[in-house]
DNA sequence: GCGGAATATCTGACTGCGCAGATACTTTCT
DNA sequence: AGAAAGTATCTGCGCAGTCAGATATTCCGC
């Protein structure tokens, strides 16, 4: 076997074991989103993806373009998140097939207040651990492997 | 605010990337598995636990410590495992409440099978678009990342 | 302009998981 | 030994997701 061969296969273990990883601390972080925030992991995906729109709006199709969730799953969340008066369905002027999905001002407040949470969770038990003198190169580290998952993914589907 | 501050946030957000792009792959490797050798993701991960306690078999509670998934997901989960002559249970001697899970030996072959099929999944599409030269540190990179991440896992439960 | 393909949303049937309670057995304490 | 607490598994219920089909509208080629 020869090195790069060898460094392929850490390569492949590593990776692994970082998929776990990163799972389980997905799973975690939405679970505490839910507590601190009473909404679903799944709506502050949306929340976000609608505040980028700003008050625009935004076709559910292209909600469960961005998501891994089929259009039939955002009908359903979306709604819960009217009957908890985070969003708005209004007709598309353009398009009468299609609805158009706003934040109402409840969701951009609760939108802010999860992201608040969110990073704040990161920060707490992921970053602040992390030695000071190292986080430049956990940054840069991270950087690198989020850039190379995000082109594996297109490969995968 | 000080180069550290910034540092840490990048290291938040570039955290949150990877964390997304982490699931996304998670799930599409998972349904890579399901569509190749038809057997859900999660099955495949107990089928990995219970390969490496051989045939001294497992009890449920053990399998559920090891995932994400309760006491009642692990039966019924072991439930439909058996149903497709995956795992088998069999009475704990020394138990009479608990029930050790084990391995068939069709089971034994489809984790070689399953492995086989996931390691050539993430070898091709993740592992050989990175150029040889960098694989070593990339290794390197994902070693220190999940230490990282699987140390923060307990502080978030 | 008209007919057929494509597209957006919604809905019914089904699946799989968590939660909480039920049951059976074991451990611990006195 | 016997009672009480703890533990392992199973099960009824509800929820949230997928899938496939229904409906309404738009787009495209002629």
């Amino acid at each position: 076997m020869t090195a790069e061969e060898a460094a392929g296969n850490d390569l492949v273990l590593a990776f692994g074991r970082l998929l776990g990883a990163a799972n389980r601390l997905e799973y975690l972080l939405g679970r505490a989103i839910e507590e601190q925030c009473g909404i679903s992991h799944l709506m502050y995906e949306v929340l976000l993806i609608l505040a980028r729109e700003g008050n625009r709006g935004m076709s559910m199709r292209a909600i469960s373009r961005e998501q891994v969730l089929t259009t039939g799953g955002v009908t359903r969340l979306i709604d819960r998140m009217e009957a908890l008066g985070l969003v708005e369905r209004t007709l598309d002027p353009g398009d009468r097939r299609g609805r158009l999905v706003r934040l109402t001002g409840a969701g951009a407040a609760k939108a802010v207040e999860a992201t608040r949470v969110h990073l704040e969770n990161v920060r707490r038990h992921f970053v602040e651990p992390i030695p000071v003198e190292h986080r430049k190169r956990f940054a840069e580290d991270l950087r690198t492997l989020s850039h190379s998952a995000r082109e594996a993914i297109p490969r995968l589907r």
